[in-house]
Parts: C-alpha cells; sequence; structure tokens
DNA sequence: ATGAAAAGAGACCGGATGGTCTCTGGTAGC
DNA sequence: GCTACCAGAGACCATCCGGTCTCTTTTCAT
C-alpha cells in the first residue's frame, strides 16, 4: 500500500467515529484535521469534499459493524441459533464504533437530507434484511423453522427491536431496554420453532 | 395572551419541524428567520439562544405527538387493547410534524452531544414507557393480561419497535417495516392474553 | 544519486454562523 | 392623547465553515 493510500484510510478510520457520533452537519472539516493531526492540503487531496469523506466513513464503519456481527456466524449450525446469536452479539456484544450503530445513526441523520448518506443507509438496511431471510428461508428448507414463518416480517421485526432498543439504551445510559427487547425477541424465535402452535 | 406571547409561541411552532428535519447543527438560525419572517431582533427577543429554541420546539414536538397519540386512550377499555391502539395510532396514523419521531430524532441527534435535549429526550422515552407500564399494571390487576406479563419488558419492547421500525420505513419511503412490526407486536401481546400459554 | 511524481503544509477566500446592540415603530394602560 | 414600555428591525461583530491554490517536502522507481 502506497503512502498515500495508508493515509487515506487512516483517515477514514479517524473520521469514521467522528461523523458516527456527531452526525454530518455537526461535525466540520477541523475536527477531522484535528483527529488526523493533518492540515487542508492533506485532507482534500485525498477527498474532494466533506460529504465524500463522510459516504467513506460511514461505509468504513457499517464494514466493521457487520464483519463483527456475521464473523464465523456458519459455525453456528441450527438457523434459529444463528438467529439468536445475531441477537446476543447486538445486545450483549461490545460497540464496535463510538456513536453506536451507524446504520441507525446516518438513517435518522439522513432521511430529511443528504442523499448519498441516505442511499448507503438504505442498501444498508437492505443488505442486513437480506442476511437474516436468508438465514429464515434457509431454516424454512432445513426443517429448521415453521414454514409458516414470513422471513421479511421476522426480519424486519429483529431489526427494528435491536435498533430501537440500542436507541433506548444509549440514551438511558443502560443496557437494561437492550436485554428487555432480546428477551422478547427470544420469545418470538421461539413461536417459529418448527411444529411451534401445531399440537 | 400577549403579543409577544403569541410571537413566541408560532416561532416555537415553526421551528419545531425545522429542527425535527435536520437536526440541531443541521438547522441555522436564518433557516428559522426565513420559517417565521423575523429578523435576528425579533427572535433573540423571546430566546436567548439556539439551544433554547431548540428545547422549546422539542418540547413542543413531543408534546404534540403524545396529545395525538393518548388523545382518547381512556375510552378504550382493555388494556391488551389500548396497547394495540397505541400500536395502530403509531404505525397508521398520520406524521404528526414532519421528519418522523421527535423522540427518536432528538435522542440519536443529541446522545453524544447537548446535554440539555439529550435530557429532555431521555425524560420523554422514560415518560412514554411509564404510561405503557400504567396500561399494563392495571390491565394485570383487572385480569385483562396474564400476571406473568413483565410490564418494563413488554413497554420497552413495543418502543424499541416502533421506533426501530419508523427508522426503516422512513429510510425506505414505505410502511412495510411498520406493518410488519406492527403484526409481530400482536403475536406478542397475544402472549400476554390470561392464561396464555396455561392449558 | 537523481528526477519526476506524489503528498502535504498552510495561507487564503467568500460566505455563513450564532449572537449583540442600538434604534424605531407599535401597543396598551392611564 | 400621552407616555412608558414592549416588540421588532437590521446593521454589526468575531468566528468558523467548506473549499482552493501555491509552494515545499517526501517518496520511489530508475
Amino acid at each position: 500500500m502506497s503512502k498515500g493510500e495508508a493515509t487515506r484510510q487512516k483517515i477514514i478510520a479517524e473520521a469514521a467515529p467522528i461523523f458516527n457520533q456527531r452526525g454530518f452537519a455537526g461535525s466540520s472539516m477541523q475536527d477531522i484535521l484535528d483527529a488526523t493531526g493533518l492540515e487542508k492540503g492533506g485532507l482534500y487531496r485525498h477527498f474532494s469534499s466533506k460529504e465524500e469523506l463522510a459516504a467513506e466513513a460511514f461505509r468504513y464503519a457499517l464494514n466493521r459493524s457487520v464483519k463483527v456481527r456475521t464473523d464465523n456466524l456458519e459455525q453456528v449450525k441450527n438457523a434459529l441459533d444463528k438467529l439468536r446469536c445475531v441477537i446476543r452479539r447486538f445486545t450483549d456484544g461490545p460497540s464496535i464504533i463510538p456513536g453506536g450503530c451507524p446504520l441507525m445513526n446516518t438513517a435518522v441523520d439522513a432521511d430529511d437530507g443528504n442523499p448519498t448518506l441516505r442511499r448507503l443507509a438504505r442498501e444498508g438496511i437492505r443488505d442486513w434484511r437480506e442476511r437474516l431471510c436468508n438465514i429464515i428461508e434457509d431454516g424454512v428448507e432445513r426443517g429448521e423453522i415453521d414454514s409458516a414463518a414470513e422471513p421479511r416480517k421476522v426480519a424486519n421485526t429483529i431489526i427494528a427491536a435491536l435498533e430501537g432498543a440500542q436507541m433506548i439504551s444509549r440514551i438511558e445510559g443502560d443496557k437494561c431496554a437492550l436485554r428487555d427487547v432480546a428477551a422478547s425477541l427470544d420469545l418470538l424465535l421461539r413461536q417459529i420453532e418448527p411444529q411451534a402452535g401445531h399440537p
């Protein structure tokens, strides 16, 4: 990796937590200069605008989050256990990047503004749902999940509940809401166990 | 109401959707001047700072949201039906203020920044949960809800799922996620019907 | 070692930012 | 109708904003 590319990656890694914590409008290029120790000339050599840097920083933050939450997931064989593992990693795992989930932060930050960030957040949500849907559909095929389960509905519910719970937990400063929601989701998953409700 | 007080209220009402859509850092006092038709002298006579105005605007937006969602709720007698009504109003009802739920917007916007807004958002969440808890506890007392239900857990789950669903629906531009989550919450409520799970 | 290209420093720019201050027009109690 | 006060206009301020440009330093293939 060339020196320039290394600098670019360093900038992205330093900028990601800043944008994630303060939002796009709440972060200034000066904040990134302070964090990286660079001057303007050095920064704008690698990024043509604040928006481009913010987009790269979001991609970086999201990739890291996704990686931590999907790593080695294939080692869990049962589909329902996979879902439980995803939930557990989200509720119990350490924060991947300061400021909470970049998906929610960016979605809320950009849903009335910046179209680029908005699109990236939308794609992030869609990808996450597709990953969950694949797990569920595979589970149905293999008889590990009740065939009456609606994958998209289950996936949307898991994502919504987890993100909402993290929002509550972050504003309250304790993990109570995350634990409560994890318990409720466990209950929900028990309802789509094979033959559940078919005595 | 004096002329001054009327102006103050008008400013708050005009500022609320702006702050709710663009966030604190993303909204400028010039935006509020444009929306109200006032000049700086007129604005700063009524509010000492941007932060004070943002706080009042949030209070206004939250009060309106709460009012719409709790109005006439006492006419619904059964506790479970009350919860279903709350969910339905959230998922089906029209947007009360442009920009989505002020609670989530402010919580995400301020959770790493502005302490005043952060506190207001935290109190808003707490109040909402207490309102739901009261409904559930009354229901348990009256035998309308299974006594095994844990009010705080149910309340946190409903709030988290609804807020998360709205985040998804807003970024995707359709109500699919809201409908999916509403269906899942209905399932959850069926599990705390009296005698549920006690054959 | 050298020379061309890449990387970075930092002065600079126009405009926007939140906030202050003074002055004037309108309102309302008498 | 007078006057004391309240409400608002708008010029003004220092600072910060995102972004550009030129010049120097460093890197790296030869």
